[in-house]
DNA sequence: TTAATTGTTTGATAAATGTCAAAAAAGGCT
DNA sequence: AGCCTTTTTTGACATTTATCAAACAATTAA
């Protein structure tokens, strides 16, 4: 792996503060630098999977097919996002939902059997692991809880004041499916705010 | 902790699959049984969290309040669920949401200082740590999803024919805060259905 | 540059869900 | 049992959002 991209991964990893060198340079070791163009597939819905993906630079969308056959977004990952369908992963299951980059996509790749045998070689590795769920728990579970209690104008409101950078990266459409509304829901929703 | 309990919990913990006979008996050792009468709080929204809570019997619920101060429920648990506001747990800020019995409750509560301890002695531990935040993520994210693309109706109905004890055991406006929607409105699917 | 395609906005109308009020039903309490 | 309180249902109406159609704007390709 090239020099540049190992530093910025370094200080990524130690950023969350508990792997010695020994561990962050194994943990490196298993990494694989991949690319995606743009509108490629990461993973289908449907379909198993034992990677996860390390966002270098770009953008990627996670998503599924409805029962009318339509796809329906469900989160967006930029730099320093990781990109897995858990569920899938873990079970070793076909994942219900997919992965498509919405732009030129750097990455890193990490595959199961490799992680594994470093949970099984570095506990500090498993904590790693076990810190990086946990977080990725909680990111997502607050942006969930918006869709219980908020109505389409206030997601919008929301992501518009939290989020203003998807506005720029991300489609119109793609950004209605994601706030679960309608292309023309969300064009009104814009103008009237 | 009396016997009964102990062998419960041997059993629900042997299920994950991970632990030595050494590691289940220093867990097994963490635990403190502890009741809840109906409707006592657990945990109020707003407030630092250190417990978690595995429910032997009884059922809780999970809420926030939201910007009109009125209560949202977010989860139910019911036997052998594990109960913790996890963002707060492991962030020790102020949690979002709360936590009350439904219902007599019967848990076992874990400590997070006796936990983290673990944690560092036992590599297993932790290993059956972060198994147990992945398996939470994957069963809280599907339930998620179903906001983004389900309307009242069709949420209504996955509920009833995926968890038709949530009817017998909670009550119908605690439901309906669940659903997203009115008391009104989920008497009139009831009705329709 | 034009033509074709794709993305966005606007308008009219329909469907879904919320709000408020009142009635009916169910559960507790003495 | 009878009364009181709480929960659930029903009705009338308002609001939000979806649907369908068309216009308009922006992007892509020849």
């Amino acid at each position: 792996m090239e020099n540049e991209i190992t530093s910025r991964i370094e200080k990524l990893i130690s950023s969350f503060d508990v792997l010695s060198e020994a561990g962050l340079q194994a943990f490196i070791k298993i990494l694989k630098p991949v690319n995606f163009s743009k509108k490629e597939i990461l993973l289908a819905p449907g379909t198993k999977t034992e990677k996860i993906y390390i966002v270098l630079s770009g953008a990627v969308r996670e998503f599924l097919i409805n029962e009318k056959e339509e796809e329906v977004n469900l989160w967006f990952g930029f730099e320093n996002d990781f990109v897995v369908s858990l569920a899938a992963f873990v079970s070793n299951k076909d994942s219900k939902t997919g992965f498509q980059a919405l732009e030129e996509l750097e990455a890193l790749e990490i595959c199961r059997k490799d992680l594994y045998s470093l949970y099984d070689d570095f506990h500090e590795i498993e904590r790693l692991g076990r810190i990086i769920t946990e977080q990725y728990f909680v990111s997502t579970e607050s942006y969930h809880h918006d869709f219980h209690y908020l109505n389409a104008n206030d997601r919008f409101n929301k992501l518009t004041k939290e989020r203003p950078e998807i506005f720029q990266r991300v489609s119109l459409s793609h950004i209605a499916s994601y706030l679960g509304i309608t292309i023309e829901t969300l064009s009104r929703l814009r103008a009237k705010n």
